[in-house]
DNA sequence: GCGTGGGAGACATGT
DNA sequence: TCTCCCACGC
């Protein structure tokens, strides 16, 4: 078979290991690789891929590989065409919002969204969702516009449509209203979410067995990245394009299963073992990355979510222990941080660009970002939010995508006043409700008008038709002009007409706030500038579908991130800060186990990013609203195998060696809450008792697992839901 | 119509 | 500590 490889496959094939070259090398068919941290998944899936084109003659344009990020799209399609040259092109990389979003525009003879759709942000998504309960007079009081969101999003991933939704109860048949309402809006607006872009695809290879037979026929072989990760809509489309052709290879690991709360289900992985069940499963358990002592410190925390000791080696040696760091407070942690970078540096250990700092939450990496600016030490901070969530970026952006759209709501309500042309709450009402009327959008009226002015004379007010005339002149001829030039002279053209640098400058209330502002809105030419002319839908959608990870550049800085967006990475030395109760795990995860197991999962994510050397560090207090709050260590402090730590681990938990017996014999969940520990003496709670939950409300408690001196207990609520609580610590009390 | 100033609420994690 | 929203005055 590997006759007539490329050398550079031989060579490839060469070095990998017994586990890797098998997984690389399988018969076409289902496969599963099961891929601890730092095994070389990234390139066993790449060298797969090269593997079919080379040795099996798939064409590349017959593979489908679905990627975590963007960014690991486009290192993948590099590796690949430096293996095989130009043989790679063709091939469809990227994420499965990307995909699905690519074959919504292929198709749009079956949706009503045409090709020319936009895709809405978070913050498009909460101003819909506000004015679905707006129209519907439904206050925000009782359904905070957040919750709601959260509700209808985590139904789409879970695959419900508006009429799917329950209505067992009032709270479920209100959300169920916003949620028809909030589809409306989407649509007036020619516009899709995130969840929408996996619900419609998947619904149109459903409902049209001729769509699905062209798409899987096309995609004869796919490839799935990060599979644990995956939510019941990405299965779903997974399996409804492979479930003819069966060349299905993906990859996972369920201890870095981390987005749970975003609809992922890493039970995906049984239920592919089921809807596949002639899968080669190939477990890929050597470690590359890591030396012993962090393994040791990885096996320790995640230890008690398995039944047997969970294995990781590596031939790297033991290297240097894990150091527990305890520190007064935050502005101390961060102390700490740059002056273990700058010593390391000095002493020839380390690279600026080897470092990394990881977080539960963004609001930490402040703290974090002053120490930097004081000792002046560079650093890159990963968050797509960061630039993209700037008010002058976001506004420009909007330009573009409302001339891309005319029918995209949320970009005119944001620019149509910015910067200010007289066009406030009255002229805008009358402008809407005109478009009502017509049955148009309000963008889509505006260019009417430029078009035939002498329409709309009487139908406005003079001064209101002056006012909208104007600004639907420049709307019509930036549009006009689209079509003739590339994104960026688009973008200059709307700077210069509507005289934004002056406008920030007048607005900002220092000199160099407006001169950031402006050096924001020079970024995003530079980013802009990338785009060949009549890429702007490209444009818009690589920035709308940007993950965290994909602002990641290249550089000698220390990176700043969150532990979540630091999946898939790895760093020689790795800090992960802010290791206290309320923070990690997060105060909203405790008090539901599954949850409370996902915090385990993100720690144990971030301690096996680590090559060379890892940083606990545990701040005593920190500032917080105005006053210092003391903080516990992290209970998953505990967990660590003290001979592979040195540092502060018993300074934090004086107790440490006596519970240690007891730790052993809990069960998963429960392991590291020492009674001694919890906030109030837990009740003891037995089957059939009634509880009452601060959040759920009332319920049945319907089983209960004494777990280490806890009890894990399935309560039945009253709502029709089922959830699994820790005794100690939910908010429960029994009632009755 | 528009700018300003004060008060209130907010910080999970992110495509 | 920052951002958003509202009320008020010009």
């Amino acid at each position: 078979m590997s006759q007539g490889l490329p050398s550079s496959l031989e060579d490839m094939l060469t070095g990998l290991n017994e586990k890797q070259r098998e997984a690389v090398t399988a018969a076409p068919g289902p496969i599963l690789v099961w891929a601890g941290p730092g095994s070389g998944k990234t390139r066993v899936l790449t060298y797969r891929v090269a593997y079919l084109i080379a040795a099996h003659d798939v064409p590349p344009w017959r593979i489908l590989a679905v990627t975590f990020t963007n960014k690991a799209a486009r290192e993948m399609r590099e590796r690949l065409e430096n293996l095989l040259g130009v043989k790679a092109s063709g091939l469809t990389v990227g994420t499965f919002h990307a995909f699905c979003a690519r074959m919504l525009r292929q198709e749009p003879a079956y949706h009503p969204f045409t090709e020319r759709f936009v895709i809405a942000d978070a913050e498009d998504q909460r101003r819909l969702v506000k004015q679905a309960m707006e129209d519907l007079r439904i206050s925000d009081t009782f359904y905070p516009v957040r919750q709601v969101h959260a509700a209808i999003s985590r139904a789409k991933n879970a695959g419900q449509w508006p009429d799917d939704f329950p209505e067992n109860d009032l709270r479920n048949r209100t959300i169920k209203q916003v949620y028809r309402r909030y589809q409306e809006l989407l649509l007036a607006s020619r516009a899709l979410d995130f969840d929408d872009l996996l619900l419609w695809a998947v619904r149109l290879l459903e409902e049209h067995p001729g769509l699905r037979r062209k798409y899987s026929e096309r995609y004869q072989h796919i490839l799935v990245d990060e599979f644990q990760d995956t939510n019941a809509l990405q299965y779903h489309l997974v399996k409804l394009l492979a479930q003819e052709h069966r060349n299905i290879f993906v990859v996972g690991d369920m201890d870095q299963s981390i987005y749970r709360w975003r609809g992922a289900d890493y039970r995906n992985l049984e239920r592919f073992q089921r809807d596949f069940p002639e899968a080669r499963i190939i477990p890929l358990e050597e470690n590359y990355r890591s030396t012993q002592y962090i393994l040791d410190a990885a096996m320790g925390v995640i230890r008690p979510l398995h039944k047997k000791p969970k294995r990781l080696y590596t031939r790297r040696g033991q290297g240097r222990k894990v150091v527990v760091k305890r520190v007064r407070d935050t502005y101390q942690e961060a102390t700490f941080v740059v002056e273990t970078i700058l010593e390391m540096v000095r002493t020839g250990q380390a690279q600026l660009g080897d470092f990394a700092i990881m977080y539960r939450t963004n609001a930490q990496s402040r703290v974090m970002e002053d120490r930097f600016l004081e000792y002046r030490i560079p650093y890159r901070l990963v968050g797509a939010q960061r630039f993209y969530g700037r008010r002058e970026v976001k506004d420009l952006l909007a330009y573009l995508r409302l001339l891309y759209n005319p029918a995209d709501e949320s970009s005119l309500l944001r620019i149509i006043n910015v910067p200010p042309r007289g066009i406030g709450m009255k002229t805008l009402a009358a402008l809407r409700t005109q478009a009502q009327r017509m049955g148009l959008s309000a963008g889509e009226l505006l260019l009417d008008l430029a078009a035939h002015p002498e329409t709309y004379a009487s139908t406005f007010n003079r001064r209101v038709f002056n006012v909208l005339k104007h600004f639907a002149d420049q709307l019509a001829s930036w549009q006009a002009a689209m079509t003739r030039l590339s994104p960026l002279d688009l973008l200059d053209r709307i700077l210069h007409d509507i005289e934004y640098k002056t406008f920030l400058r007048e607005t900002s209330r220092h000199p160099e706030e407006a001169e950031t502002r402006w050096e924001n809105v020079m970024e995003l030419r530079r980013l802009v500038a990338e785009y060949p002319p009549s890429a702007l839908e490209q444009f818009l959608e690589d920035v709308a579908l940007m993950s965290d990870q994909d602002t990641l550049e290249e550089g000698d800085a220390p990176t700043l991130l969150t532990l979540h967006a630091a999946k898939g990475l790895e760093f020689p030395v790795v800090f992960i800060v802010g290791l206290v109760e309320g923070l990690l795990p997060h105060a909203r995860s405790t008090e539901d186990i599954e949850a409370l197991d996902e915090e385990r999962r993100l720690f144990y994510v971030g301690i096996t990013r680590a090559k060379d050397r890892l940083f606990l560090v545990v701040p005593e207090t920190r500032w917080s609203f105005g006053t210092y709050e003391p903080l516990n260590p992290s209970r998953f402090l505990k967990d660590l195998p003290p001979e592979a730590v040195s540092g502060d681990l018993e300074k934090l938990f004086p107790h440490l060696k006596k519970k240690k017996k007891r730790r052993r014999a809990a069960a998963k969940g429960a392991s590291s809450t020492s009674p001694g520990e919890s906030t109030r003496p837990a009740p003891r709670y037995r089957e059939g008792m009634r509880v009452r939950h601060a959040r759920w409300g009332l319920g049945t408690v319907v089983s209960v697992e004494e777990a280490g001196g806890d009890q894990i207990l399935m309560v039945a609520f009253d709502t029709g839901t089922t959830k699994p609580l820790l005794a100690s610590m939910a908010p429960l009390e029994i009632v009755g």
